[in-house]
DNA sequence: ATGAAAGCGCTAACAG
DNA sequence: CTGTTAGCGCTTTCAT
């Protein structure tokens, strides 16, 4: 049986006050008494007076919350994200409720709709791998909380986005291996209904075309997880005797190539190079140290958070929806380095 | 300027109803004329209601929110214990609300406010390195709201918890080390004022005792993350060069240290086998693959959460509370495996 | 300087 | 079968 949580009323009572005064004396309000203030401040501290965040959101139709709904928190990118949403949050005196879709609509339409009945303010998304329909996310704009989409965004709503270059990063990425002397460059990429997948390729592509290295179909091998690499790489490797470099549309991908590679006695870089995508702690712990491109979660978040809460307390603001794209930096690392002959290798 | 939440005024306004039969209409009492719960049922959908769970909270005085407190969401461990306590939260109809405190003290403190003004049903915390003082905890156990303090618990304040037995833990991984021919094995710790700290080293202690291995305080080096690890590796092996095991504390130490060793020429497992502490995904990722003892975050998330729900549930239960240890199992890999010589190496 | 009363959205006696 | 009413905890006019 809870015991009953202390309220304004029960303080008013003590006291022999009214609820109103002790409402006011709580928030300082200029009109009342300072004897009054320090007796209801007092006591409410005494009795550890903690106030209805529940009675207070009913009242203000505003809940100072922000709801994220992400794929998987698991995932480093996504937690670090989640970090950098949380951090500006707090400050802003906003709280954050994190929803887990596990990569599946049905959970995410869950998810939405909890956020919804919660009357959060805002949102930030994160959209699933299986989500082919977005209405659960127009409840949103149709009531007016405002949505910001962030690095798997949703094409068809019209909201303020933040999302990573993909495309410029995979051209560093690309044009770093053609630096080091590739000529044979393959890319190991995710399928082409994601955003990623088009966008890592393409990047692969132009950085081909502007130094002039020959396109060839065969070195496109759809393959975007360690299973998949484990399985892959070898065949692929001894099929196409000539790769000098990959470029893997993720890290881990990238890592277990480059581990599958060693493993047929080649040398990384100097037999191949290898680049990967996302920069998370693994490439530091890999040997030799994985070259990949930065992948900014943490800074995604904030930048996903401070548009958000934009939206948030200019409501009046015309509609105008922006498009953050934060450009990747390459970190060139030991899979690349085919100078410094230190480098640790099999 | 929000568009208007729709209301069940809106729908008996509509429906020229009165409210209370909107209400029951919803809920499908079976006192409504199913003429007028279809009636309700089809307004609702077609306006999209959504009910507001601030209202119905307020009255109910239930949330159906837990609230969670965790140092680090983008340590894996932390975030597979989240998704053990959202998957059956969500089960049972919960949900969930996570709190990083960055191991800081003030913001746990902060988070711990917040949980208790949204009138959270119940609490599950791991504490934060810098926490000294738990008053801030026992402002739940005050209001009734239960807790359940997993991993990093409070030893001060009596609840339910779940940990890990980092003793036993510790001792298999030791056993394992001398079960393959360690004789010298040296140990990697934490910090004695934390608990897993105290608990792993005792393992340690305790196997070295029971196979009658002599204790030598000199193999004991307080190192406990990549960074130190790093640091100080080569030192100390050169310092102790008759060391042919190491179990340290986690995994990244594991990891740098076995780095390390083989930055000296030497080979993990044959020279020096190593043992970690947590089962991280990384532990696959190196080379040689970690042997180490499971930590398991899922587990753990989902028995502090049952626990806590049986406790939310059952309020009228008398004051009994458990404490779940979850027995961790040892992971033999490469980097304590001796006889297959086919392992990777540098 | 303080109190009374209405209302945020919803449910649950109680009354027909 | 349906409506009226009170109240969850709080803020905020409007009185006084």
């Amino acid at each position: 049986m809870k015991s009953h949580q202390i309220t304004i009323k029960d303080i008013a009572k003590i006291l022999g006050i009214s609820v109103s005064t002790v409402s006011r004396a709580l928030k300082n309000h200029p009109d009342i008494s300072e004897t009054t203030k320090s007796q209801v401040n007092e006591l409410a501290k005494k009795l550890k007076y903690e106030p209805n965040a529940l009675a207070l959101n009913l009242r203000r139709n505003k809940t100072n919350t922000i709801g994220v709904i992400i794929p998987e928190i698991v995932h480093h990118f996504f937690s670090s994200v989640i970090s950098g949403i949380e951090d500006v949050a707090y400050d802003q005196g906003y709280n954050v409720v994190v929803c887990q879709s596990n990569e599946s609509y049905e959970r995410e339409v869950i998810n939405a709709q909890a956020l919804l009945s919660n009357r959060v303010d805002g949102v930030l998304i994160s959209v699933s791998k299986t989500t082919l329909d977005f209405n659960h996310f127009r409840n949103f704009t149709n009531q007016e909380i405002p949505i910001v989409f962030f690095d798997r965004i949703c094409p068809e709503i019209m909201t303020d986005r933040v999302i990573t270059n993909d495309e410029g990063g995979a051209f560093l990425a690309t044009e770093h291996l053609i630096s080091i002397g590739c000529r044979k460059i393959a890319h190991f990429s995710a399928p082409q209904n994601l955003l990623i997948g088009q966008g890592r390729l393409a990047g692969y592509l132009r950085a081909l075309k502007q130094f002039q290295i020959p396109y060839d179909p065969n070195l496109i091998l759809y393959c975007d997880s360690r299973e998949a690499a484990i399985e892959k790489t070898i065949d692929f490797i001894k099929s196409n005797a000539e790769v000098d470099g990959i470029f893997a549309v993720n890290d881990s991908t990238a890592i277990a190539a480059m581990q599958m590679i060693q493993k047929m006695g080649k040398n990384v870089p100097d037999d191949i190079a290898v680049v990967g995508f996302g920069d998370g702690p693994i490439t530091l712990i890999v040997n030799p140290q994985l070259s990949t491109v930065e992948q900014k979660g943490y800074e995604m978040g904030l930048e996903a958070i401070k548009l958000l809460l934009h939206k948030i307390e200019n409501e009046t603001a015309v509609d105008s929806f922006q498009t953050k794209v934060l450009t990747p930096l390459l970190i060139a690392r030991e899979s690349t380095d085919r100078l410094k002959k230190g480098s640790a290798n099999v």
